[in-house]
DNA sequence: CACTTGACCTGTCCGC
DNA sequence: TGCGGACAGGTCAAGT
């Protein structure tokens, strides 16, 4: 499910509601959702604090008091939505926007806090976890490791952005675009869209990409991830925020599942094919081979 | 090493 | 209404 974009605006939400909180209990009903020995649940979770709530490309961390952090991965479909209260749900609750109360049947760990709140871990499909790790191990996990640079930073620039795609030379653009080891955090949505702002057709291999396209690209990719972080990402029938609410970028999505409508740069009616094994959807006018 | 494909799961939608 | 197949905002382990 989520992209940069929606895993950041879940962090802030979390952030803002789950700071100095205190864990009193934790649930689970997969092994695959929460694969943490017992030990460490019992002597590092249980009674911590949230302490700080990260995130380096699409995961989220979670820092305790005890040194250790929550690792969480949301993958297609995971949601973690924080409630209040479980029992009062309507209009004027904060989590009114729910349609029904949590946990439901895709809820697969829960964390009760102290003061009788909780996090849910949601996930229909069970690619997403949760993993319980010391925090200075963290930036020993393989994909910590190999992760490419956060596109957002105010200090990544466009000769960098360029650069990052020449062990990718033979694929297409799309590929290298999701490859997380290229660049952080970009997923179909906003590879999709930033093809587009930069007219690129997503089939196009790297090697002939040019600087001034790798600028326009660069360029797009940020404006639109920075957008999206402001709409507070984009949503699908799966996706909500810490709040239990949905994201508005999709009112201002050009292309990404727009097929059959037309281009709004040039009136184009947008198609939807598959590239990089992904649904892919472009303008043909603006887009060109 | 680089690239592509299948697998991991569940739910929904679309055509017969 | 039922059924099969494709597909869904991600990544990893295999295969070539």
């Amino acid at each position: 499910m989520p992209e940069l974009p929606e895993v950041e605006t879940v962090r802030r939400g979390l952030h803002d509601l789950i700071l100095k909180r205190r864990v009193a209990s934790v649930w689970h009903d997969n092994p695959k959702s929460f694969p943490n020995a017992e030990h460490d649940v019992a002597g590092f979770l249980i009674d911590s604090e949230i302490i700080d709530v990260r995130r380096r490309a699409k995961i989220l961390l979670i820092d305790l008091s005890t040194d250790y952090t929550l690792v969480i991965h949301l993958k297609m479909t995971g949601q973690l939505v924080f409630v209040a209260d479980t029992v009062r749900f309507g209009a004027g609750h904060p989590n009114d926007s729910l349609v029904h109360a949590l946990p439901d049947k895709s809820t697969h760990v829960s964390f009760e806090f102290k003061d009788g709140s909780h996090l849910y871990f949601n996930d229909q499909r069970k690619f997403g976890w949760v993993k319980l790790i010391p925090t200075l191990e963290v930036p020993d996990i393989d994909f910590m490791k190999k992760v490419g640079p956060e596109p957002l930073e105010a200090d990544f620039t466009a000769s960098e952005f360029a650069a990052r795609f020449a062990r990718r030379s033979k694929t297409s653009i799309k590929a290298a675009l999701l490859d997380q080891t290229v660049v952080a955090g970009v997923g179909n949505i906003y590879a999709d869209e930033s093809l587009w702002g930069a007219r690129i057709h997503p089939k196009r291999l790297v090697s002939s990409i040019t600087k001034k396209e790798f600028e326009d690209l660069y360029t797009d990719l940020r404006e639109v991830m920075n957008l999206a972080i402001a709409k507070g990402g984009s949503s699908n029938h799966t996706y909500i925020n810490a709040e239990g609410k949905k994201g508005s970028y999709m009112d201002f999505a050009r292309v990404f599942r727009r097929e059959g409508l037309e281009c709004p740069r040039c009136g184009t009616t947008i198609i939807k094919f598959r590239a990089a094994g992904r649904g892919t959807h472009i303008c043909p006018n603006c887009q060109k081979i």
